[in-house]
DNA sequence: ACTACCCGCTAGTATGAACC
DNA sequence: GGTTCATACTAGCGGGTAGT
């Protein structure tokens, strides 16, 4: 399914060779190739794989404790779900019940658990429901006695009996349609249009009222088994091909002796089976009246071991598919994989030149003719994810392993749907990446603790700033050295170019001209939209963010004040705002950063302290200006000593030297100076008056005015503890 | 137990043609 | 030049039955 799919009846009407063979060689449907799902992975992906690449592509990691889940499955085929759980390392507190069956899960014949289990993963019978069955449309798959209303009876009276706290059932998608003889009903009956998900879905909520239920399609890459629908997450993820699974399949063992007789039943039987391929593949317009047949001893039924044991049906689907494959895709040189399901006859076998196949069923059998293989009953299993290494499968049948290869879900659809059950116990969480707009200051994100901020075991923090001028920027390559690499903003090309994960916060300081900063809402927009990339900015201002015209700039937002004083000595507050793509209304995005701020301070840890810096003040005959300043302010806060007042501030950085109940509004120059409980007057420690501790960021490498510089720049701990909160839901 | 054969049919999709 | 319509075409967790 690589190349974008010509519409056939385009290059039929262009008329037979011309059209197949403009197909092949243009060049642009393999230079396409890429921007498909359907991109082929360079080797055989595990199923281990498997299960990380989607649970990236949902954005989610597994957290690092793994609580124990109470499960348990049923007619569940392969075992999937047990299969999946362990590569998702959820330990197996499983009881598989498998009815009457024999479970080689566990070995033996499992029993149905005595206490409820958080969740119960059921299966019921496709085959009534399922399109590919012919009597589909003319059965009522629903009817009382159908296998599948049968089955469905018995999951539901398990479901009553374990009472789970959450169940996953699975089927096919046949369900979705209602069938023929539904449809002839009477029109009042009001079953008449109804599929049998709609008569199971009636069941459940009537059988089960306390559950809420919601059903979703899902495809299996990057498994190389593909249905029709794909679910979004795994979308991105390039599928690996069939042709790894051909080359792991044997080498037919039972070739035919070179010894043997001629067989001239055998030969009469091919020729006629043959000749009918032959004369359906062209009704059907799949080769040309004029094909030439090679000669038999050309044939691949003469040519390959592996069809040469297979009986002389068989054997004439797979020549004649053959010619259909070349008549269609070109020769087999060029070709990277050319399989056919010889299990079906000609005029409606299905094939492959991608690599891709559609759904595999009990009873396909896949060969490719450029590895001249029959793909493994084994490697159908693993087709679905189970490494067939990891399961005891010798003592089934190859019919056996494909019965159940063609009934059960791939590792693919059951990592997408326990991942999110997952996600909502806590057993993983959403991976985000963080783009802290530091504006000069300092990376916050990196310097708050898990407590403060749950989410920091999940986020990948980047820096990103605006050009700065070159005293920052000296600062800038010092600080580097304990921090994370820092991504700089001059136009919107950097903004495009800066590398992510599928979930963005870009969080920080917004630019201060009101100019930039509209540049900067339209260019992260631009964004999200070229990149697909889910993308939430929150961002501080010293007042309310000012937007001409907040319906063109294309983001909702919501602003919230936090006055520093609630959680600091500082006397100034900022504004925090939220800007989501999402339907979301501003007084919610409010609300939340309020909510976040209250629980963010009662959390001590991220307050402000009132610390004098572990220095000396200046001597009195320093002739520094900078130090008789300081010293001016010490001696003016000196003389308040042993006042009502706890503590006062002054900032040297002030001619005028006004004393203040709080420490102000950090600017470059301030130099803040306070007096302490015990009368001691010194400079205040910005680091930790902003909420961070000492040892959280050496800035020691750097001079006295950097220093004062980045962190005059820097959003307190607690702001910015409650801008990563409270942005993460809206998400 | 295996093989050969036939059977069923609709929703979704791609695309050119016709239309506004 | 963009939108809707008409059309062709495909996929699909096989199954029943008769014959060997």
């Amino acid at each position: 399914m690589g190349a974008p799919r010509k519409r056939p009846a385009c290059a039929k009407a262009a008329s037979g060779k011309q059209s197949e063979k403009a197909d092949e060689e243009n060049p642009k449907a393999k230079e396409e190739l890429p921007e498909t799902p359907t991109v082929m992975a360079s080797g055989m992906v595990t199923p281990l794989a498997t299960v990380q690449l989607l649970t990236k592509a949902a954005g989610l990691r597994r957290s690092d404790k793994s609580n124990e889940l109470e499960w348990a499955s049923a007619f569940d085929g392969t075992g999937m779900p047990s299969y999946a759980l362990k590569l998702l390392s959820v330990p197996d507190m499983s009881s598989t019940f498998n009815g009457s069956g024999y479970c080689y899960v566990h070995n033996h014949c499992c029993e149905v658990p005595t206490t409820s289990p958080m969740l119960l993963c059921a299966g019921f019978l496709c085959k009534s429901s399922s399109l590919q069955n012919g009597s589909r449309w003319v059965k009522d798959p629903v009817a009382a006695d159908s296998a599948s209303w049968m089955s469905f009876q018995d999951t539901m009276k398990l479901l009553q009996k374990a009472n789970p706290r959450f169940f996953i059932l699975e089927n096919v998608q046949g369900c979705k349609f209602p069938g023929a003889p539904r449809k002839r009903r009477a029109p009042e009956d009001e079953s008449a249009t109804q599929s049998p998900k709609d008569v199971f879905d009636e069941v459940i909520s009537k059988e089960l009222p306390n559950f809420n239920v919601q059903c979703i399609n899902l495809d299996s890459a990057p498994m190389a088994e593909q249905v029709s629908r794909i679910s979004a997450a795994a979308k991105t993820i390039p599928r690996q091909s069939l042709q790894f699974y051909f080359d792991q399949s044997s080498v037919a063992e039972v070739g035919v002796p070179e010894s043997q007789e001629y067989d001239g039943t055998r030969e009469v039987a091919y020729t006629q089976h043959f000749a009918t391929q032959m004369q359906k593949a062209i009704e059907a317009g799949r080769i040309p009246k004029t094909a030439v047949p090679k000669h038999r001893h050309l044939r691949p039924s003469s040519v390959c071991k592996a069809l040469q044991c297979m009986p002389p049906g068989t054997q004439a689907i797979a020549d004649v598919a053959l010619m259909i494959l070349v008549e269609k895709h070109g020769d087999l040189e060029n070709l990277p994989v050319a399989i056919a399901d010889v299990s079906q006859s000609s005029d409606r076998l299905k094939l492959s030149v991608t690599g891709i196949w559609g759904t595999i069923t009990t009873s396909s059998k896949l060969f490719d003719f450029k590895s001249e293989k029959l793909l493994d009953a084994r490697m159908q299993l693993q087709l679905l994810g189970i490494d067939v290494k990891d399961v005891m499968v010798t003592w089934l049948k190859d019919k056996e392993i494909t019965d159940m290869a063609g009934n059960a879900m791939s590792i693919s659809q059951c990592t997408q749907v326990l991942l999110p059950l997952l996600s909502h116990l806590g057993q993983a969480k959403k991976e985000i990446s963080v783009l802290w707009v530091a504006g000069g200051g300092l990376a916050s994100p990196l310097l708050l603790d898990e407590v403060a901020w749950p989410g920091k075991s999940v986020a990948e923090v980047k820096l990103v700033e605006f050009a700065l001028d070159p005293a920052r920027q000296q600062a800038r390559v010092l600080y580097d050295k304990n921090f994370a690499k820092v991504a700089c903003l001059q136009t919107s090309s950097d903004i495009m170019n800066v590398k992510c994960l599928a979930s963005v916060i870009v969080a920080g300081r917004a630019p201060t001209s009101k100019k930039a900063f509209e540049w900067f809402l339209k260019s992260w927009k631009e964004f999200s939209h070229q990149r697909g990339v889910k993308i939430v900015l929150v961002l501080s201002s010293p007042r309310p963010p000012s937007i001409s015209d907040p319906a063109s700039c294309g983001w909702v937002f919501g602003s919230h004040e936090i006055n520093w004083s609630l959680f600091s000595c500082f006397d100034t507050s900022c504004y925090v705002t939220i800007f989501c793509q999402a339907e979301q209304q501003g007084s919610n995005l409010a609300k939340a950063l309020a909510h976040e701020m209250a629980k963010i301070l009662q959390l001590p840890h991220v307050h402000g302290t009132n610390k004098h810096v572990n220095e000396q003040l200046p001597k009195t005959e320093s002739t520094d200006k900078k130090d008789l300043k300081i010293l001016a302010a010490a001696q003016k806060l000196e003389r308040l000593a042993g006042t009502a007042q706890a503590s006062r501030f002054i900032d040297a950085s002030n001619k005028s030297l006004p004393v203040k109940l709080g420490i102000p509004d950090p600017k470059k120059a301030s130099l803040p100076l306070s007096i302490a409980q015990d009368g001691s007057v010194n400079r205040v420690c910005l680091l930790e008056a902003l909420g961070y501790k000492a040892q959280a960021a050496n800035l020691s490498l750097l001079s006295e005015a950097a220093q004062q510089s980045i962190l005059a720049s820097t959003v307190p701990a607690a702001v910015a503890a409650t801008m990563l909160n409270a942005v993460a839901r809206f998400l």
